[in-house]
DNA sequence: TACGCGATCGTG
DNA sequence: ACGATCGCGTAT
């Protein structure tokens, strides 16, 4: 069962940033299912001097962050790399999450042609020249390189998660861990006071019996 | 139209 | 510690 729009809307962004350690990532693909349990995140709103919405700055690059919670927003970096959010709260608000990482769980396989270049869509960047070959440990822990083992692009910038044919979504399938930590943020230079990152270490995670 | 920087990553 | 590499925001 996708969560549904008032998991991404009712809480604060940073409330929401920690409730989703845990909720699982998906992404129904032409080659398959591709799935990985979020591991670490982090909040950015416009009171937040490290956001792109700071002040309420609205531009054609985030405008997917002051959409109603529950849309994707994928933005370019570095010149090289995606990084992709989910937005939160509601619409004309400008706030979304960080996925930093997450540990995978279905399509292994694909994530590793994804980052690797032995797909047949050659999509992404820098691919097949670097790195040796992921562990599951090492496919997906980072920001950039989980939308490539995802394959996620600016093409899904702005997707619906919350609607009965979205092909990205998340669920909750009983994950847990059993403890989070809160820190600073990375790779920012301003906001760095707040404590909006927070992450779960891989081998503190457990699965429930049953889940709803 | 021009320029400087960045919510990164893998290698050294 | 550092270079790759380019979209975006800000300044001209």
């Amino acid at each position: 069962m996708k969560l549904l729009p008032s998991f991404f809307q009712d809480t604060s962004t940073v409330e929401l940033a920690r409730a989703l350690l845990g909720k699982v990532f998906v992404y129904e693909t032409s080659l398959g299912i591709i799935s990985g349990v979020i591991n670490e995140t982090e909040a950015y709103n416009e009171e937040d001097e490290a956001s792109h919405t700071f002040g309420g700055n609205r531009t054609p690059r985030n405008e997917v962050m002051f959409w109603e919670g529950g849309h994707l927003y994928v933005y370019f970096t570095y010149g090289m790399y995606h990084c992709m959010n989910v937005v939160s709260e509601s619409a004309d608000y400008g706030s979304a999450v960080l996925i930093r990482s997450v540990i995978p769980v279905e399509g292994m396989e694909i994530m590793t042609k994804y980052r690797y270049g032995d797909t047949p869509i050659p999509v992404f960047p820098l691919t097949g020249e670097r790195g040796k070959r992921g562990s599951k440990k090492n496919l997906c822990n980072g920001p950039g390189k989980l939308c490539i083992a995802l394959g996620i692009t600016k093409e899904q910038n702005g997707a619906n998660l919350c609607t009965k044919d979205s092909k990205i979504y998340l669920e909750e399938r009983g994950y847990h861990f059993s403890e989070i930590v809160t820190t600073s943020r990375i790779g920012i230079s301003k906001g760095q006071e707040k404590m909006w990152r927070f992450y779960a270490k891989e081998e503190d995670l457990k699965r429930e019996e049953k889940w709803v």
